[in-house]
DNA sequence: ATGGTAGGTCCCACCT
DNA sequence: AGGTGGGACCTAC
């Protein structure tokens, strides 16, 4: 059991479960009154020996199918530890051991270990022992020691443009390399100091001077083996494509704007707004290069192409993973994380409806056909539940238990817990934590709350009274699995789903979908956007007609205006018809204004207003607070929002963009008839070199600044979190 | 005594 | 009635 919980995953770790996952047979169960029985007649008797007999070879085929032997063994010989500790679990005391050897074979004398109690959020004096030691019976929550990793909040939504997901490997042995951390070169006064205090100080980095570290000299040598085991597992497969792809990195100079859609921890995902693999792949590795030249050895890497993806919350989506075989033929699977259909603590019947949706939502198929689907198949399901056309089995809800069920405080509404207590009432084997309850919910006469009317599996199946509550698993399972999944989709919503399960649709809002489209997300989201869509933000270009008799405001939206044999430049004249100034006459003018134009807005970029994230906040401030959460400034208003700035640096390179755009004369020539293209290329084509001038105006000032080219902001954002982190944030 | 933090969801008690 | 905070569980990294 032990092992298995180390080494695979799965619902339960008893060994029914675990016979019927690894080895595909049915291990027969004996109840506890059963057992006293069988020692009445010899056969019986004899048939118990047989099973226990037979649960011994089941324990020994399993731990035979699962390597536990010889991978219990390399541990025990990379770390030099006892075996059998190795096999009793327990992941610290193999790195104890191994830094032991290490930093002995090094004459270092190691501290005798200590045990520290762990400090409790919740201070009170209510598990104080009698002789007044604390004790971690009250397992609530501690404070954690020390910040984790960063997760960014997520662009919901549906893609169905090539998405995609690099990741650093190894990121944590990585930074302890690269920063040469290590119990020898890290200022330990300084940590203990900033652990032990509330404001979480920073310390330093060691210095780059330092000699190499114990701790940095033994990851190194397990990252290395352990990139040696996975090359020799990989063979030779794709590796000449592989470097001919990295070949043609330099050839990808089109600039682009890198939309990062989600990322956690050591990863980054981005939508390439592509539909071509290998193109894709050239914008990946462009990324990965940028990346990786500003590290010694932090490497990221690009781990998945998504071909569509459902992105629903933080750590939670589902994508369609494309690779390629050996044989050139693109594989797709599906690539699932965090979503209810992955947990164990939801019934089948809810995850086998969810799998089907997520199926449907990623198939790429039109919309609404999907819709329909989705639709017909929820009918499907509600009538089979009212029908009681369902296996039982699909009912089961499974969970752990952390404690033992009688140590719970409030036992009463945890179904698990209830039924665990009811088990174990019985005699026979006890449930203890640890082990994993299955239950159903079932109408059982009494108008209780659904969770106090959970039943052990055989329970339900020994009653003649009990039922299935099948309106809570269409209510409480299947819907809110269902309604989860399609909340950015259109065309239905939660009030809907619960119709076609047969629900009351009136306790269901038909809101708004959650749609958290801000600025950024209109600049650069997923859909390929109409120009107008993209500036719709942008500030116009408006100049005063300095014409003596007409101060007319002229507002610059393109290159040309009216159409067919009228088309006109809208640089030739004021467009008031009794003004005569020719504006291609006062280019000068016109560059003034514009480049005043552009200043302000540079200006504004750099005077940094800022907003606090909280709408309910909402506070404007150029003052930088002086507490900060992880590199962000905090609102020191309402002491919890994120501050954000006001003008953002994407926002400046779209209005900058814009400017270009509404000056671009080949580009506005394209849009034009034939008859008006060749228009554009006799009668008109002496203003284009006017427009390049202020043109060029506005492609000076996207090169001057550092932000023009490639929008990595928000990429390098999650990078200096990294840095602040191997700082050691406590 | 027996890796960690971040985060979503359900449920209940408690408050306004 | 509706918000909030904490416990419990499970997952991502």
């Amino acid at each position: 059991m032990i092992s298995a919980r180390e080494l695979m995953r799965c619902r339960s770790y008893d060994l029914t479960e675990l016979t019927n996952q690894i080895l595909h047979q049915k291990r027969k169960e004996i109840e506890y009154e059963e057992i006293r029985n069988m020692y009445l007649l010899s056969p019986h008797l004899l048939k118990l020996i047989e099973l226990t007999l037979l649960d011994s070879t089941y324990i020994l085929r399993i731990m035979y199918e699962l390597n536990v032997i010889p991978l219990a063994l390399q541990i025990t010989n990379i770390c030099g530890n006892v075996m059998t500790r190795t096999l009793m679990g327990g992941r610290s005391e193999r790195n104890e051991y191994l830094l032991l050897h290490a930093f002995t074979e090094k004459n270092f004398i190691v501290p005798d270990k200590e045990y520290k109690k762990k400090q409790i959020v919740n201070e009170g004096n209510d598990d104080e022992d009698l002789d007044g030691t604390r004790t971690q019976k009250t397992q609530g929550k501690r404070k954690p020691a020390y910040a984790g990793g960063l997760v960014l909040e997520p662009k919901k939504g549906f893609y169905d443009k090539f998405i995609l997901l690099l990741d650093f490997n190894s990121l944590y042995p990585s930074i302890i390399q690269e920063y040469n951390i290590c119990f020898t070169t890290v200022n330990r006064e300084a940590v203990n100091k900033s652990i032990n205090s509330d404001e979480g100080e920073l310390v330093d980095v060691p210095d780059w001077g330092l000699e190499p570290g114990i701790l940095p000299t033994e990851i190194r040598k397990l990252v290395e083996s352990r990139r040696q085991v996975k090359q020799l597992m990989k063979g030779d497969v794709n590796q000449e494509q592989y470097i001919q792809i990295l070949m043609k990195t330099k050839d990808t100079v089109q600039a682009m704007n890198l939309d990062v859609i989600y990322g956690d921890t050591d990863s980054i995902m981005i939508n390439t707004n592509c539909t071509e693999y290998e193109q894709v792949f050239k914008i990946g590795n462009r990324v990965k290069a940028e990346i990786n030249k500003l590290y010694r050895l932090l490497e990221i890497d690009i781990d998945y192409v998504f071909k569509s993806m459902l992105l629903l919350k933080k750590k939670k989506y589902a994508a369609l993973s494309i690779k390629k075989a050996p044989d050139g033929s693109l594989i797709e699977e599906k690539e699932m994380k965090g979503l209810d259909i992955v947990r164990r603590d939801w019934c089948d019947l809810a995850k086998e409806a969810g799998e089907f949706v997520v199926g449907q939502i990623l198939s790429g198929e039109n919309r609404e056909l999907i819709v329909e689907t989705i639709h017909s198949k929820l009918i499907e399901v509600g009538e089979k539940v009212k029908n009681n056309d369902i296996p039982v089995e699909l009912y089961h809800i499974s969970k752990q238990l952390t404690k033992n069920p009688e140590d719970y405080p409030d036992k009463k509404s945890l179904p698990h817990v209830q039924v665990a207590m009811r088990f174990n009432s019985k005699g026979g084997r006890k449930m203890k934590a640890g082990d994993t309850v299955a239950y159903v919910v079932c109408e059982d006469g009494s108008a209780l709350p659904a969770s106090q009317r959970a039943y052990h599996p055989d329970e339900l199946a020994k009653s003649e009274t009990l039922k299935i509550d099948t309106k809570y698993y269409l209510a409480n399972q299947v819907h809110p699995v269902i309604a989860r999944l399609c909340d950015p989709i259109d065309g239905t919503d939660a009030a809907h789903l619960a119709e076609c399960l047969g629900l009351d649709p009136s306790g269901y809002k038909h809101a708004a979908k959650q749609e958290e489209m801000d600025d950024d997300d209109a600049l650069l989201g997923g859909v390929e956007m109409s120009d107008e869509e993209k500036y719709k933000d942008c500030n116009r270009f408006k100049f005063i007609c300095p014409g003596i008799t007409c101060g007319r405001e002229i507002i610059f939206d393109g290159v040309f205006t009216g159409a067919e044999q009228f088309l006109e430049c809208t640089l030739s004249k004021c467009p008031n018809k009794d003004c005569e100034v020719q504006l291609a006459g006062i280019i000068d003018q016109l560059v003034n204004q514009l480049t005043n134009d552009i200043r302000q807005h540079v200006r504004s970029y750099y005077q940094g207003w800022m907003k606090c994230e909280d709408t309910a906040c909402g506070m404007v401030t150029r003052k930088l607070p002086l507490t900060f959460q992880r590199g962000h400034p905090i609102c020191s208003a309402c002491n919890k929002g994120i501050l954000h700035t006001q003008t953002t640096d994407s926002w400046l390179y779209t209005q900058l963009c814009f400017y270009q755009h509404v000056f671009d004369y080949e580009r506005a020539k394209m849009k034009l008839s034939d008859k008006e293209q060749s228009m554009a290329n006799t009668r008109l084509k002496d203003y284009k070199e006017h427009y390049d001038i202020l043109k060029n105006v506005t492609t000076k000032w996207l090169r001057k600044n550092a932000y023009s080219e490639v929008n990595l902001t928000k990429l390098f954002d999650g990078l200096s979190v990294l840095k602040t982190e191997i700082k050691m944030e406590s």
